[in-house]
DNA sequence: CTCCCGATAT
DNA sequence: ATATCAGGAG
């Protein structure tokens, strides 16, 4: 199958169609909280995630809180996402900065979140696009797979997607678009085995399974 | 490019 | 046993 424009165009009619209700799995109730949710879901499942936040934000809600936990304190609360020397590493970083740089508060430019310890070019993506209503698109490792298995936007790397999803894609639907992709690929374009008898974009994917 | 990393699904 | 999970730093 040639994925032409007209293909492409009806992809992202049926993803509005199927996910209109798309938003963040992960659950927060501010800015600050949103920040450490999303550095931390690397490598890890929201799911996960939330389960590790439940048990953080009731008493470690905000950067100064944070910092004063330190390091090894907070290695203990995430232990259990992967990854969590670094993260916490990163995060302590993260909260001084936002501490004695920005009053306590997450800076609203993608130039400033991307220079955030832990804070690269999705997580920073992901901020712009929900706190401040930025259109963006935030590549994942599911926005990556879906997007190269639909032909919708092929690319090596999550920043060669990023711009080829800018031009398929309206900018006033950036930010859905990106839950949409991110839901369908937690729930049928799985990276291991994808749902693709149950996939309402099935008849427009070079990628589905031709089965009976 | 490699390394960080525990929990879960297959 | 191994691939994968809302990646980022060195």
């Amino acid at each position: 199958m040639r994925v032409t424009k007209a293909i492409k165009a009806e992809q992202i009619r049926i993803l509005e169609e199927t996910y209109p209700d798309a938003k963040p799995a992960l659950t927060y109730n501010s800015p600050f909280e949103l920040l450490v949710a999303v550095v931390l879901s690397a490598q890890c499942t929201d799911e996960r995630v939330n389960i590790i936040t439940a048990r953080l934000f009731p008493t470690y809600s905000n950067p100064a809180d944070m910092l004063a936990l330190g390091v090894s304190k907070l290695e203990v609360l995430i232990r259990d996402c992967g990854l969590y020397r670094a993260k916490a590493a990163n995060l302590i970083k993260t909260c001084d900065i936002l501490v004695h740089t920005y009053h306590g508060e997450v800076p609203e430019s993608f130039d400033e979140l991307i220079k955030l310890p832990g804070v690269g070019r999705k997580t920073a993506n992901v901020l712009v696009s929900v706190l401040f209503g930025v259109p963006a698109i935030a590549v994942d490792t599911h926005v990556f797979r879906v997007s190269n298995r639909l032909g919708l936007a092929k690319g090596k790397t999550p920043e060669e997607v990023e711009e080829k999803l800018k031009k398929a894609i309206p900018m006033e639907k950036w930010s859905a678009a990106h839950h949409w992709l991110i839901w369908h690929g937690r729930k049928i374009c799985k990276a291991r085995k994808p749902l693709c008898g149950e996939c309402p974009l099935a008849p427009v994917c070079p990628s589905a399974d031709k089965e009976a």
